[in-house]
DNA sequence: CTGAAAGCGCTTACAG
DNA sequence: CTGAAAGCGCTTACAG
């Protein structure tokens, strides 16, 4: 799209224009190639009426000659444009992430919302990837994690709804609240018998997730001595080598929490490859409520979170900051959508 | 975005401006309302040196007041705009296509690329998606299947890319052939002492997938009989149901070859429920290669293919055409990436 | 059916 | 440090 000042207007040879001289061909062009005026050519490009057939042929034609194509910008700044909304996503080969992104264009899509995606979990330059969304969209919304101040100075003014966010206050925001699945969690465990139960977190040892502390609280207010297992990256791999060694340890562990379902999948492919039955030896939990967990033998437990309604409550904010009916800040502008237990095979 | 016209210049109520009255701030609005030009409105808003900060606090205060966003039009059209790509899939929820976009993202980032995905599968008005994504892009890479050549018509000037097309002559398009793995995998069956293979397809009875019919022709001039199963849905769900069909048989078939990974892990879990082992008395094939396979127990054989590849080679065609070093049509653009047999456990 | 005029909202030189 | 002018590429009334 950049670049230099665009050819003068006639260019009367075959070869594709604008490649090498530089800059695209413009409106005018191909209205000084067709010998027409430029209302004309829109009228031509747009299929509109009032043109007559062989005008509109020429102009089409001159168009191909030219590799004409109209800028979005010109457009877009006379008709208005589409309603374009920001997804900043961190992991798209973490099956949640496409389960969520999938509800978000859903139901954006039903209102006539376009969306762009950001991948800043892949990128090495995640910074200017936030900045592009924010430059090129209406509203982000997204998981900020601990970058969300410097990506809210990032974004200027475009409105933002933080999803799961790690801390407060952040301006708008859906909070995904596992407390009282926990809860239901922890008595489930108590009611089947379970004695040692290990929390493995995704997480480093001085910084313990929330979804950690919760686990652990609620077993230990149970009168249990929980685990507490450090994963460094929330993948299967990573949750099958971590339940590999937990496994190996003489004292036996009756229950593994994981941080997610992912890692889930990981725990239980390390049980079965040790011999371990699940969920007679072991009982496995995630959480997130991935389809994928009913795929696998057995089929997994967790604590499931209806990503509809969090798209829905994300959408709803966004469009509403938008639409000037909320509030920037303050408690209007924070939903809260919470798991709960979904017992499967695995617990 | 769209509205009608905007506010006449001052309006110094704290209200957020422009929310009730309809039609957003412009910078004419702020400069009115901070007393400024237009051009000092630029400096402040966009962290410009040149500028007092007693007179950039002002323009910001009066942007905040007015709710004042800047028009990614008006900005795009004299700045150039980013780079925009356009990707089209077709089930978000189908782990195979956040792989594949995945990879895309990636690759595009890379370039500077920003990305907007529309997943038609979801939409009741895929063509409106199609078409706004066009408006928005600089060229479109994506899964077009039959309905590639209306969205041709709606893309206009856009160039477009397409994955793995249905049939020939697309414009520009990049081939995933199973072609060669089929064969291979064929010998294997072989090899291993198969006798009743099945091919579970996702499809109808009048159209059988190009996939089903090299697995079948394969199949054939190697002496089997090989039965043709019609899926209508390439999922897990569909893949178990007709496996648990195909099982109650009296003659015993001792191999299933999947559509895809997804329908195969259906296979594998409707096996497992009717005490079948795998692979002792079916081998179990899967397409595509999903990491999500070796997550299973037994871990899947699939014909596997490079995603980062398919991406690659899209972009290059795409960054080609948009570039006018390739022609938009003709052999220059077509690519071909090839699957390739990954036996693990299922076969 | 066709074109001259005005304007969408912003930024980039250029003058002061 | 600040502003008047010009222009980015397009479309929407309006006249002919």
């Amino acid at each position: 799209m950049a670049g230099p000042p665009r050819l003068t207007p006639q260019h009367p040879d075959p070869l594709p224009a604008g490649s090498t001289t530089g800059g695209r061909a413009t409106i005018i062009d191909v209205a000084a190639a067709a010998g027409v005026s430029r209302q004309t050519v829109t009228r031509a490009m747009n299929g509109m009426s009032g043109i007559s057939a062989a005008t509109k042929e020429r102009v089409l034609a001159a168009a191909e000659r030219l590799d004409y194509r109209p800028s979005r910008f010109g457009r877009g700044l006379v008709t208005g444009g589409d309603h374009q909304l920001g997804l900043v996503v961190n992991d798209l080969r973490n099956p949640y992430t496409p389960q969520l992104a999938s509800a978000v264009f859903r139901l954006a899509a039903e209102q006539g919302w376009n969306v762009m995606l950001a991948d800043v979990d892949l990128a090495s330059d995640a910074d200017r990837m936030v900045q592009a969304l924010g430059s090129q969209t209406d509203v982000v919304i997204g998981y900020l994690g601990s970058r969300r101040d410097r990506w809210r100075e990032l974004l200027g003014t475009v409105p933002m709804v933080e999803l799961d966010p790690y801390s407060e206050p952040p301006t708008a925001a859906v909070w995904i609240d596992p407390a009282d699945a926990v809860e239901v969690l922890a008595d489930h465990l108590v009611a089947t018998g379970v004695r040692h139960p290990v929390v493995l977190d995704n997480s480093s040892p001085e910084h313990t997730s929330v979804r950690g502390i919760l686990m652990m609280d609620a077993l230990q207010r149970r009168g249990y001595l929980p685990e507490l297992v450090h994963a460094e990256h929330g993948t299967a791999e990573c949750g099958a080598e971590e339940t590999t060694r937990i496994l190996e340890r003489r004292r036996r562990q009756d229950a593994i929490l994981a941080f997610n379902d992912v890692m889930a999948l990981g725990v239980l492919q390390a049980c079965r490859r040790a011999g371990v039955d699940v969920p007679r030896d072991v009982r496995v939990v995630g959480v997130d409520g991935l389809p994928l967990g009913s795929l696998v033998s057995p089929t997994l437990s967790t604590l499931a979170v209806d990503l509809d309604e969090v798209a829905r409550e994300a959408l709803d904010l966004a469009l509403g900051m938008l639409a000037g009916e909320l509030p920037r800040q303050g408690d209007a502008v924070q939903r809260t959508v919470r798991h709960r237990l979904l017992l499967r095979e695995s617990a």
